[in-house]
Parts: structure tokens; C-alpha cells; sequence
DNA sequence: ATATAATTTTAGACAAACCTAAAAAATTGT
DNA sequence: ACAATTTTTTAGGTTTGTCTAAAATTATAT
């Protein structure tokens, strides 16, 4: 597999993570910041080597043998940003840009003596699953803050924006990934949403409830 | 700069490593498993780009900017090696092949924190000086066992030929850098040594003995 | 010195991954 | 329903790095 089969099997990966449907062409192109000529031409290849199932204008979707590829990269994609941040002492949003290189390294030797060296990791730094293997992960729990009713209580255990303009922004703002937040109000108007930290309580933008996961906790 | 033109310029480095003369275009197509004719269009690009010196059939040397190209890569290079060796606890004979990809990541602050993270070692896990940020290492005052008169003692402080094979016949023999070796005795008919060693003496081949480096002691 | 051999370069092709412009198909609005 | 718009594909080209075969140059041997 070549460095570019590989972005382009994640990306449609990526794009099809939540809403299962075929992915289209467009927005493979837009991803991948390709023309959609482009983006024919790789998925062409892709399906004469059984990694997506394409149909001309019907848009792509992943076998289940390209399905295990994009999780072979995501694991070491998320594998690698472990090791920025553990052991090298990057910051998270320094860390997307070099995992996009490192994660097309070669080596399964490499790959399970990394993850040994981390400790066996379950979440990378972005509280995103890392798959096993055999491509197994599980699948926590956790719900976007905008689409949670008030009086809401939950870890932060994730964000669904990880530009470093969105992580820079929490880390201003002192919110991090294992802080407790409880939902106090949400304004109908603008959807913004006021949230008791340790520090106080502040009052997010819908954009920012939008891109950060609770994991709730039991009220009892 | 593309992974290929990195590596030949790497290459052209390690051939002229010793003669300092110019290469030719054969040893390089050699070292890389090429053709001659891909060597010619390559060395083109390169003389373009100022990294190489070159005229037509007079073979081909490294232009200042191309040497501190060649020393960063192989900074990189030797530095991941380390980490492979002393943080991964892969072996000395297989780091080479993951090292030639690693090598190829872009990220200065990578490099600069991976070097922080190891230590600042000077050498790599095979006795090899490990250039600095601006290309500076301290070339070792070491000799091949082959060069040194019987009598001779010194510290084996690296390897000429770093295959997997030698490595592990190394390994078998129980040889390993920082050991401390005599040269007893050699044999004029095949350039046979004898050394001494903690676990008594032994013999090793004219080839062996092209491929072993030695750091000598002050026999006061 | 000159024929022979080896080395190096050139010419022309090819695959991968991209592009632009035009054609084809699907979707949308009235 | 069907014209207009959007999406997708095709056709034809470019760049990078490779190849083979042939030509040019340099080196070697008698
Ligand atoms: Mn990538
Ligand atoms: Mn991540
Ligand atoms: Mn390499
Ligand atoms: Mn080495």
C-alpha cells in the first residue's frame, strides 16, 4: 500500500464513521484537499484491489478488508501521538501533523514494541479509541455536550475538533480531558451552554458544545 | 526534499565517506539498487537543486549544502536507531531497515525532543558518531583490527559493515561494543587474527577483521 | 595506437498521483 | 416534467522516479 492509498482509505473511513452511508466523491476531495477527478481516479484503484465497494456515481464505501487497513493506520496514528505526548512532551495539538507521517511507517515489529514501551494504551491523546490488532476498540460512551439535557454531569473525556486552533482554545481556557463538568444552563437563543468547572463556571459557544464529549456519570 | 532524493544524497555521502573523491555513477546505482540511467536523470535533479557538484561522465561529489543535508538525514537516522535499541529494546541488527524510513519524517522538533529524550547520545547502537543540529560530530580515532599491528589493544567501539548478517554472527561470537580485545597473533596466509577476550581467545576471519573497529588503549 | 570493453548518457516509455476542461449522470426547483 | 444546477466521470496532460535499448564517451589491453 502506498502512502496515498493509505490517506485516502482513512479519510473514507473518517467520513463514514458515524453515518455508515456511502461516502462521496466530493467529499473525499474536500478532505483530502484533491480534485473529485482525482479522487475517481484513486477509488478506481482502491476497488480493483477490493478495498472499497464502488459503483460510478454511486458514491464509496469500505470492505471490510479496507475497513481493517483504516483501523491498522488509525491504531498507528493514535499509537504514535501517545508517544509524542507521553514520552516526548508535545503538546496535543502539536502532535496530529507528525502522526500523519509516523503512522505510514512500515513495521509490525515496530508497532507492537511501541505500544508495549506506552503501556498498552486505550485512548489517544484526544480521548479517541486506540484498535487492537485485529482492528477491535471499544467504543466508549460518550455524548457531545450540545447533546446533552441540563443537568447533565460527565468526565470530559474527548473532543470531536482536534485542530490545534480548538485544542490551543481549551488549553487557554483551562479545560482538559479528565475534568468533571456538570451542565448548569443552556441558552435557547444562541445554544451556548454554562458548564461548573473546578475553576468556577463559564459559558461555552454552541461551537464548543458541539466539539467536546462527556462521558456521564451516574447521579446517584 | 522527496525520500528519494534524500537517500541518494545519503548514499553519495556513505560512498565518498572515506576516498573523498568523486562517485560514480555505477556505485551509486549499485548502493541503490537502480540503474545507471536512473542515477544520471537523479544526479541531474540534484546538480539542479546545487546539492551535488557534476559534469557529464566525471562522476558526481556532495556541494557543501548537500553535505549538511547528507549529516542531517543520517543524524536522524542513527538517533532513531538509538531509540529503537535503548527504548524499544529492538536488537542491533534489526534497526537498520526501520531506521531508513524513520529517517524520512519531517519534524524538526521531533528530532530536536527525541534527541533530548535519548540523552544526547554521541553514537549509535552500532559505533557510529551521531552529527549534531548543524552537522558537527567528532570523527573517533578508531582502526579497523585488519590495520593494527599484533600487539595492539583497544576498546571495540563499532562495526564497518552493519548487515544483519555480520551483527548476528557477532552476537553468536559474543562480541559486542565496549568489549576489550588484544590482537595476539595474525596469520600471514589468510589474514586470519587471533584476539583474546574475557572468555579467552579466539580467531576470526581476514573479514571479520575488515569489519571490526577497535579504540586504542595506551598499553602504560 | 587502436581495437575492445566498460561506463555513462540519451531517447523514449511507463506507472503513480495529481491537474484542467469537457462530457455525462444525478439531483433539484418550479 | 423538464430545465437548471450540482456532482461525478472521462479525456488528455504533467511531474517524479523508474525502466530498456541504443549511442556516446572513457578506460584498458595488446
Ligand atoms: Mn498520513
Ligand atoms: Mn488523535
Ligand atoms: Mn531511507
Ligand atoms: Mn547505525
Amino acid at each position: 500500500m502506498t502512502l496515498s492509498e493509505e490517506d485516502y482509505i482513512k479519510s473514507i473511513y473518517h467520513l463514514s464513521e458515524f453515518n455508515s452511508k456511502s461516502v462521496a466523491t466530493n467529499a473525499i476531495a474536500e478532505q483530502m484537499k484533491t480534485k473529485p477527478s482525482s479522487v475517481t481516479d484513486m477509488v478506481k484503484k482502491l476497488s480493483e484491489k477490493s478495498l472499497v465497494n464502488y459503483k460510478k456515481y454511486q458514491g464509496v464505501s469500505l470492505s471490510e478488508k479496507g475497513r481493517l487497513v483504516a483501523l491498522s493506520i488509525i491504531r498507528k496514528h493514535r499509537l504514535w501521538e501517545v508517544f509524542l505526548v507521553d514520552k516526548l512532551n508535545f503538546s496535543w495539538d502539536e502532535v496530529h501533523v507528525v502522526a500523519e507521517q509516523l503512522e505510514h511507517i512500515k513495521s509490525d515489529a515496530l508497532i507492537d514494541k511501541l505500544d508495549a514501551h506506552l503501556g498498552y494504551p486505550k485512548v489517544d491523546p484526544h480521548g479517541d479509541p486506540i484498535p487492537n490488532k485485529d482492528g477491535v476498540f471499544t467504543k466508549s460512551v460518550k455524548k457531545l455536550i450540545s447533546e446533552l439535557p441540563v443537568g447533565s454531569q460527565g468526565v470530559c473525556v474527548g473532543v470531536n475538533d482536534s485542530s490545534a486552533a480548538f485544542l490551543k482554545f481549551l488549553d487557554k481556557n483551562k479545560i482538559a480531558l479528565g475534568d468533571t463538568f456538570k451542565i448548569l444552563e443552556r441558552e435557547e437563543f444562541d445554544g451556548s451552554v454554562t458548564i461548573s468547572t473546578r475553576s468556577g463556571s463559564i459559558n461555552i459557544s454552541k461551537q464548543i458544545a458541539t466539539n467536546l464529549f462527556l462521558e456521564i456519570v451516574d447521579e446517584e
